[in-house]
DNA sequence: CACCATCGTTGCTTTATACGCAACAACAAT
DNA sequence: ATTGTTGTTGCGTATAAAGCAACGATGGTG
């Protein structure tokens, strides 16, 4: 049945080629052969031979000295084409330069995807960086200030159902995994126009959302000030929030909300 | 052969799948089954069943309306490993936004990859945006003012000849065309520390790009300051060159470079 | 330093996959 | 209303990809 994509419908080669790529994370951005043979239960000449392949078209690169491979640049080439096609990166640069400026701390502008938050765009305020999201960072949907606006404002009601039924892990000793108070506290936030995350993700992470629409008054994206409690305490979430509804109106207004 | 990755040696329906993403570009960021048919010469099937095979990995995205499809949020995430795991971009985003500030020009990082400049980090003045580059985006070696360095420093003295192979074709009347010339000018941004380009890739854009060097003493990236040549005259490319060229130096000195 | 283990590559064989064809439904164009 | 185009899918076949074994290179160990 052509409409559910089944697995035995895919091509496994390729599919085996995306896994491999999708193997790679911050944390370990260098993988050998046998090691991906191991964790994705392939044989290593099937790997050996997937890593050339890819590696001919600069999906990864090879390390000579240490014959580790890394992701390589055709990734980031193609990654400037999925952000800066998007109306809403465009849109919102410059609001979020600005938002850095009144603000004092980092801003990110962030989507839905698969259940979770990315990042799209971010810009660093100047203060020393601590590197806690970047542009094509998934997060989870709940427990951040972007997640819940996205959640809160969301069409789509079956989302919040089956981001619950995935589960509410604990991050923090703040995060939310009761799903009752998560359903509340969306409630809340659709009244109030933002959403923040006082250290449910992160130890001592606050931030702020507010939510972007585009033309049709259809929410598409949230943009969020984010930095260290000590800087962004329970007290200046009032004002914060303020600026971050002004900018995100601000973008909204540029994707022809009115 | 091992050593050289022949075409035949290649997983042929990985190669059809890297194509397929390869093929989508910033001026054309949707594309239908029966284009890349015909653009790539695959059969519409071969075309159909891959880019399903893509879409359930989230390496592009089917719009349900229109059929199309775009390059998918799994890209993004890669992408972002890409870079934040590279030290040198870690270590240069403080700098950069200081450079943006007391130049009032976009900045941005970049690295040669595969013959070309690659943009790796950019950060943007607070002028109208008018997208000349970003991230991930390739731009020539020999007419912008980041290439024209990392070729002046390059230690690879085969690339400046693989890069006049290929030829120097010409964006404006003020492309360097002449391999002498270029050789020559490349011998000057040597003793100058820095390269500049005026009006040579873009009409009415001109840049300054001042190398960065990594602990060893290589030159792994280029650090520039680009606009249009009307905030960015000739009578003040002396003084945004010394900004850059002390910022590069604040990078390669973070960099482990003494 | 010799020996053993591991890794990555490659020749080869086998099998299952991917390719292309044809047919079809849906939609667009005339 | 008719024709053309597009994308999907069933099917058959040829070939590509997977895995095995062997090998050379390199690392680890006693």
């Amino acid at each position: 049945m052509g409409a559910e994509n089944q697995d035995t419908n895919h091509l496994s080669s390729v599919k085996n080629a995306l896994r491999i790529l999708r193997s790679f994370t911050v944390d370990e951005p260098e993988k050998k052969v046998s090691d991906l043979s191991v964790s994705l239960g392939l044989n290593k000449s099937t790997v050996s031979r997937t890593m050339a392949t890819l590696a001919s078209e600069g999906f990864v690169y090879k390390d000579p000295e240490t014959k580790k491979y890394r992701l390589g640049f055709s990734i980031l080439s193609l990654s400037g084409i999925v952000n800066t096609t998007m109306d809403v990166y465009r849109e919102s640069i410059q609001t979020l330069n600005k938002l850095v400026e009144t603000t004092g701390e980092t801003a990110h502008l962030s989507i839905i995807d698969q259940l979770e938050v990315i990042y799209l765009q971010k810009v660093e305020c100047n203060h020393p960086v601590r590197f806690l999201t970047h542009v094509g960072r998934r997060n989870p949907l709940y427990c951040t200030s972007s997640g819940k606006v996205l959640l809160a404002y969301c069409q789509d009601e079956d989302l919040l159902e089956q981001v619950i039924q995935q589960g509410l892990n604990r991050f923090t000793k703040n995060t939310i995994t009761d799903p009752q108070k998560l359903r509340e506290q969306l409630k809340e936030i659709q009244k109030n126009g933002y959403a923040y995350s006082s250290e449910e993700y992160r130890e001592g992470v606050n931030s702020i959302a507010a939510p972007v629409y585009d033309y049709r008054g259809k929410v598409i994206a949230a943009l969020a000030v984010v930095g260290p409690k000590q800087r962004i305490p329970s007290q200046k979430i009032n004002n914060i929030a303020k600026k971050v509804i002004y900018a995100a109106s601000e973008i909204s207004a540029k994707m022809g909300y009115r």
